[in-house]
DNA sequence: ATTGTATTGTTTACCCATACAATAAGCTAT
DNA sequence: ATAGCTTATTGTATGGGTAAACAATACAAT
């Protein structure tokens, strides 16, 4: 079944060549002339050498066309979720193009330090759980990029979060209404909550952070205030999360009218309770989400929401890993004024 | 910012110990006597030698931790699917707890050439589009897995797939139905269509063939006969093309009371456009899925399928390769009896 | 004092290939 | 024929580390 792996040497003692021909065959046909590089590589061919050995290449070139995709979660979540999911659709769409290749790094884990010898790269999706990794990975000297955060040192992708939140807000808060928000990852804690005076978590360039100041912009442009009791924490965007916030939201007194959520899946949740309720849907509240997932199309009555490209996020930030790019890229967004408002 | 990285050799020469020492410390700590080991660690931290370079480990050991998930499709579309990423979810799970890192590998892939060298194995997730791809993993003394598919020579997980469709059809079907099925994957066409004559593709063992024979044999005992005709193919498990084949079906004269779908996408396509139609379910049409995903639990009705867990799949693969265990494993799975039954 | 046995640390060969300097061969111009 | 220049090929140092064989030391038992 399998012969023991011939290596460039046993190649090249068969052949009668030195290594460096053969190796030369393989990477660098201008070294030797055509005629001797098809000869050899027909050779090869023949008794079944498929080719230099990766692990070697990979130590003596210091390459080895693997990125790592630093997710903020664990792999398992964020597969799971459906705008990380399409991010890295977009991610690996360019990878292959360029025949590199994926390699998933959960942002919970301990330290990259286990990685970090021999990717080429590593794109940093939404900031890691543990705040250390995303330490190390500054500190590194390989590429790295970061995506939907920012931190000194690394360039970023990202769409302008607080313009956008503004924007939505703008369009669903009515002087009068009484708001609430469903914010992601707000505060420091595992479960889902009303923010009241805990400390905001994150540094004030994380997107819930911006997201938050563009939501209370547009209300306080309207007259609206929103106090922290009306401001919840979900600790992720996670079904189970949403809805039980969605329930407290609307058993809440006096049930607020308009919700601004920071995820779809959140909004999601929240249409679903309302209407398990006997809600209607704008009259009795006014929903919008963020992100513009396909499943938002689809429900009804559909979603309004902030539609940013995950796919064109991910391809933009795999491009620019690979181009060492180092400036920043503020991608565009638009808004979706669907059913819910 | 970044000093060049120090080698076991810089620090053993700082040390002045010798560098196996030094490797011992870090790999084998009953190489050296525990006093000297803290020491040599705590100078190593002390100067910044945070261990040895893994690309080096990676050739010299053989070993990597890196284990490559090879794909049925392109990344793009299976992190798309919710089977497919509930799978991976799986997974990287175990992985994880084993600390190994996952290497996502695209099915329609070249060659499995330029990683196969540094891998540990392969967990080979339904059958790659491209046939070479499977051909190569086999001969590789790599361990490797199958999973919903079987190839000679690897160990496979899967679920019985002919009884789990004959058990869901057998609930379905009644005496004088007229039934259709939604096959995925039937032929070899790029587009979906009916598969009248063409001949089917994919080995008798893979999970289409299985899941149409178990359809075939319940209806044939109620005495249903399905012609070709009303079998469809679709060629992947993509919305789009589902929706266009629920078109079709629904659109067919006489048109079929029952459809029994390979997939819960695909049924969930057929229903919505069912229901947009204006068809009572289960009334006018009487509908199966097969998985079991989460979202054929939120649809009104709900979805009648067969539910396997591609957690549990996915963990059992991971850990069954890890193991490097060489029997298949046969998975249970269970019928969800919904309302479009 | 001598031998035997653990324990600890070092030497050395090896993992597999690539980059660069050095050599050899072929050719042109004088 | 010789120097000078290309082009093709090879020798060798290097990438960073690990495993197995080996040497050295410490200590107990004889």
């Amino acid at each position: 079944m399998k012969k023991d792996k011939l290596t460039l040497k046993d190649v090249a003692l068969r052949l009668g060549v030195s290594t460096a021909t053969i190796s030369n065959a393989f990477n660098r046909p201008d070294q030797l002339s055509a005629a001797r590089r098809e000869d050899i590589l027909a050779q090869c061919e023949k008794i079944g050498y498929t080719g230099p050995n990766k692990a070697a290449q990979i130590l003596r070139k210091g390459r080895s066309n693997i990125v790592a995709l630093v997710l903020a979660d664990s792999i398992a979540y964020t597969v799971s979720d459906p705008v990380a999911s399409t991010f890295i659709k977009g991610v690996s769409k360019v990878l292959q193009q360029q025949g590199k290749h994926l390699l998933l790094y959960a942002g919970d884990s301990a330290s990259i330090l286990d990685v970090v010898d021999f990717v080429d790269g590593f794109i940093c999706y939404g900031a890691p759980k543990n705040h250390k990794l995303a330490q190390e990975i500054v500190q590194q000297s390989k590429p790295a990029i970061t995506v939907d955060f920012n931190i000194e040192g690394l360039p970023s992708v990202n769409i302008d979060n607080e313009q956008a939140a503004y924007e939505i807000a703008n369009q669903a808060v009515k002087g009068g209404d009484h708001v609430a928000i469903l914010g992601l990852r707000l505060i420091d804690s595992p479960t889902t909550c009303r923010v009241y005076d805990s400390p905001l978590i994150g540094s004030d360039s994380s997107i819930s952070h911006r997201r938050l100041d563009g939501y209370l912009r547009a209300c306080s442009e309207k007259g609206v205030n929103i106090d922290s009791d009306w401001i919840w924490h979900i600790p992720e965007s996670d079904r189970n999360f949403a809805k039980q916030a969605a329930k407290e939201v609307l058993h809440s007194h006096p049930r607020p009218n308009t919700v601004l959520c920071m995820s779809d899946i959140i909004a999601l949740e929240l249409l679903q309770c309302a209407l398990t309720e006997g809600l209607e849907v704008p009259q009795d509240l006014k929903i919008t989400g963020f992100d513009g997932i396909e499943e938002a199309e689809r429900t009804r009555p559909n979603l309004s929401t902030v539609c940013q490209s995950s796919v064109q996020k991910g391809e933009i930030a795999a491009t620019a890993l690979l181009d060492a790019t180092q400036d920043d890229t503020l991608l565009s967004f638009e808004l979706k004024l669907g059913e819910t408002l």
